[in-house]
DNA sequence: CCTCCTATTGAAAATGATATTCATTTAGCT
DNA sequence: AGCTAAATGAATATCATTTTCAATAGGAGG
C-alpha cells in the first residue's frame, strides 16, 4: 500500500532530521489520507474531533501539517481570503488547478507545454525556478449547468 | 496623465454604483499611484500615516483597496503566509509574476503561448475561465550572483 | 444655500487563521 | 530504568483584515 510506503518514508526523514517518531503524527497522516485530496486545516480539526477527540490538538495538527509540508507530502494548493486549501499530495505527480469559483470545486491538470515555457521564461529572465503555481479561476462544467 | 484619466473613470464607476465621490478616496489612489506598482496594505498604511498623517485611517485604506479591487484598478498579486501582496494595475496589460524567494523582488512577464494553452486545458474540462494567476517562486539573477 | 437621508469615515473592538508559550508528557539513547 | 531533549495540549498571543457604531460629510431635492 502507497500510505505506508509514505509513511516509512516520513519516519526515515523524521530521524534524519533528529524530530521524534510520534504516534500522533502517523494517526494525524491517517486521517489526512482517509479524509480526501483537499482540506482546510480548521475543517480537518474538526472533522478529526468528530471522530476520534483522542487524536491530536489543534496545535499538533498545524505543527504536523507544517512538517509534511516540510517533508513534502503536503502542498499549499489556494489562498482565498483568510483560507488555505492544502492538499495531500503523496507522491501524486506535479499538476495545477482549476478552481470552481461557484461551487469550490477543484479540478487538476497537468499540461507538459505549460512547463516548459516556464522554463523558457525562468532563463529568459536569468531566474532560477523553484516551484510555481498556476491557479485558474472560473466555472465548472456542472455549475454552468445550473445557471439557468 | 493616465492617472488622471484613471481617475475619472473611477469616478463614473463610484456614480454609477452610487457610492459617494469622497476626497479620500482619490488622496489614497495618489498614495498608492506614487508607492510603486506592489504593496501591502499594513505597509502602505504606515507609509501614508509617515507622509501625511490627516489622509485616511487603516480602514479606509483597506476598504478602498477593495473598491479598487472591485473597480479593477488593483488586483491580488501574491499571498505569502499571511502576507497579501497587491498591484496597481491601472490599465496595465495583464501579466504574470516572477517572485525571488530571496530578495522579495517582483519580477512581470507575459508569455502568449501559455494563455492560449491554458484555453485549451479549460475546454477539454469544459470549464470558464474567469482570471488565473500563474507564480514562479524562485532566486533572481542578483541573488544568484550573492550566493557565493 | 439649506435640509435630509444615506454612505463614508475613524477608532476601537471583533474575527479568524495560525503561531507561540509553558508546563507536562513521552521518545529514544545509555 | 533513568535522563534529556523534543512533542504535546491548552491557553494565550499575533497579525491581517473586517466589522461595529457613533460622528461626519456627499449630494439630491427643495
Amino acid at each position: 500500500m502507497q500510505l505506508e510506503e509514505l509513511k516509512s518514508k516520513f519516519e526515515q526523514f523524521l530521524r534524519q532530521k533528529g524530530y521524534k517518531v510520534t504516534k500522533g503524527r502517523f494517526e494525524i497522516i491517517d486521517k489526512i489520507a482517509s479524509y480526501g485530496p483537499h482540506f482546510e486545516i480548521e475543517e480537518l480539526v474538526r472533522w478529526i474531533a468528530n471522530q476520534d477527540r483522542s487524536i491530536a490538538s489543534r496545535s499538533t495538527v498545524y505543527r504536523t501539517v507544517r512538517l509534511l509540508q516540510e517533508f513534502g507530502a503536503i502542498r499549499e494548493v489556494i489562498k482565498l481570503g483568510n483560507r488555505t486549501i492544502y492538499e495531500f499530495v503523496a507522491g501524486k505527480p506535479h499538476h495545477e488547478h482549476l478552481i470552481c469559483v461557484e461551487c469550490g470545486k477543484i479540478i487538476e491538470f497537468y499540461k507538459e507545454e505549460i512547463e516548459e515555457l516556464q522554463d523558457k521564461v525562468c532563463e529568459e529572465h536569468d531566474f532560477t525556478p523553484l516551484n510555481h503555481r498556476l491557479e485558474i479561476f472560473g466555472v465548472c462544467s456542472e455549475c454552468k449547468g445550473k445557471k439557468t
